[in-house]
DNA sequence: TGGTGACTGTAAGGTTGTTGTAAGCTAAGG
DNA sequence: CCTTAGCTTACAACAACCTTACAGTCACCA
């Protein structure tokens, strides 16, 4: 999963990203309004947040640009408190949801997990596949019932192919949504990461398309 | 646990706090009605005691306001004697538990006690996970039998980790519910207390999932 | 008032798990 | 049977976490 911070605020946003980082997000930042329109239009993110008041360009202006480039992601907009004109706005020019600053990153994290879910056509907290099963409200994997001891990388793997189970997903993708957007693509990182997730799954589950990318099997 | 004190009479907000305090919650104080809707809105309590008569703004609509934006933080609302109109259109509002003033701080206690178990669908005032066991009505923690002295801070950290026992709880949102508000984030006290908790436990019940949190087993 | 002891936050240094890199190896597929 | 994509392993660097000692604070008591 990746995310789009977008706030000028560089303390604000360290924090922001920091718990979504914890919660097993790839986060991008960026400070202003002229970055943020560039970047959510050329790169691509499982969910944005989008503080309203920024330098050079105004949020909201930014979000309103996105949607009629077609771009769907899921928006959450951050306002002041007594600015209720701007949520109203902000959910008119495309906005999922949005918060009140200052916020719990409790509250943040729980919309954004809910936002994702829905995104992902997901009802419940908890994904599985086959004997496979992930809760992401506790992050915890089980496999046939055991426990799976997951580093928080190993988690996030397999958390994306569990979204897109029964889906081929590239080598490229994986790092894309992986990893910061200033990582260097050329290195064999989701090949060994991929092999150290089989070793504690089994190989079975997921499958290797040569040359594509890999699958993680829905029946296994 | 978390506790918010909405009360103008701070000789009164200060007892009630200091009595919550000793009982294991972080608690952070208000004294008028704007204040405790955009703070009971922002930030997350486990449990939240609000005075009906307030200045600014009657406790009352900021009840009614929680509740619409989708708070459902357990509320009691203090009420004079003879006001029993209040206390209809306060339930109404949403509150959970009402008290009549003057009234005595065990009853209080003991409410709220009641509230906090029930809203986390806890029947009884014991919380166990394997051999560890948490009295929380006389804050007493006992391992295997034996009784264990804990801190106050201690005891709060394990009370909040039974509360979500086979959860990863992340270390930022230990110590958002651990300590009041205005406490900077940036230091290792977490870790410390994990560390003297861990020494009077024995080091299995208190995993840690490196980069994501901590997480108490059910089952040791 | 001043002493005592428990409780907590800070800081510093040690320890350990995670993760990227690189190098050699396997096997798929022509 | 050769090429190439992917597998596997070992290793070093780093950040996360642990541990300890210390100092400030507070309540309690003489």
């Amino acid at each position: 999963m990746r995310a789009l911070v977008v706030e000028d605020n560089t303390q604000a946003a360290e924090q922001i990203s920091h718990a979504l980082t914890e919660h097993g997000f790839a986060v991008d930042q960026c400070h202003d309004g002229e970055e943020a329109w560039f970047i959510g239009d050329t790169e691509e993110y499982d969910i944005a947040i989008l503080d309203i008041g920024l330098p050079k360009r105004d949020g909201l202006s930014v979000l309103s640009d996105w949607r009629r480039n077609g771009n769907k992601m899921p928006v959450i907009i951050l306002t002041a408190r007594d600015t209720w004109r701007e949520r109203v706005t902000g959910l008119r020019a495309g906005a999922d949801d949005y918060l009140i600053k200052p916020f719990e990153m409790e509250e943040l994290l729980a919309r954004v997990e809910a936002l994702v879910r829905r995104s992902n056509g997901h009802a419940s907290s908890v994904l599985s596949a086959g004997s496979l099963q992930l809760d992401t409200a506790t992050q915890r994997a089980t496999l046939a019932g055991t426990h799976l001891d997951l580093s928080a990388l190993e988690y996030r793997l397999l958390a994306y192919l569990m979204n897109r189970q029964n889906q081929v997903v590239s080598k490229a993708t994986l790092t894309e949504h992986l990893y910061q957007m200033d990582f260097e693509h050329n290195s064999n990182v989701i090949e060994v990461l991929v092999n150290r997730v089989r070793k504690k799954l089994g190989t079975t589950h997921i499958q290797t398309r040569r040359g594509q990318g890999y699958l993680l099997n829905a029946d296994e």
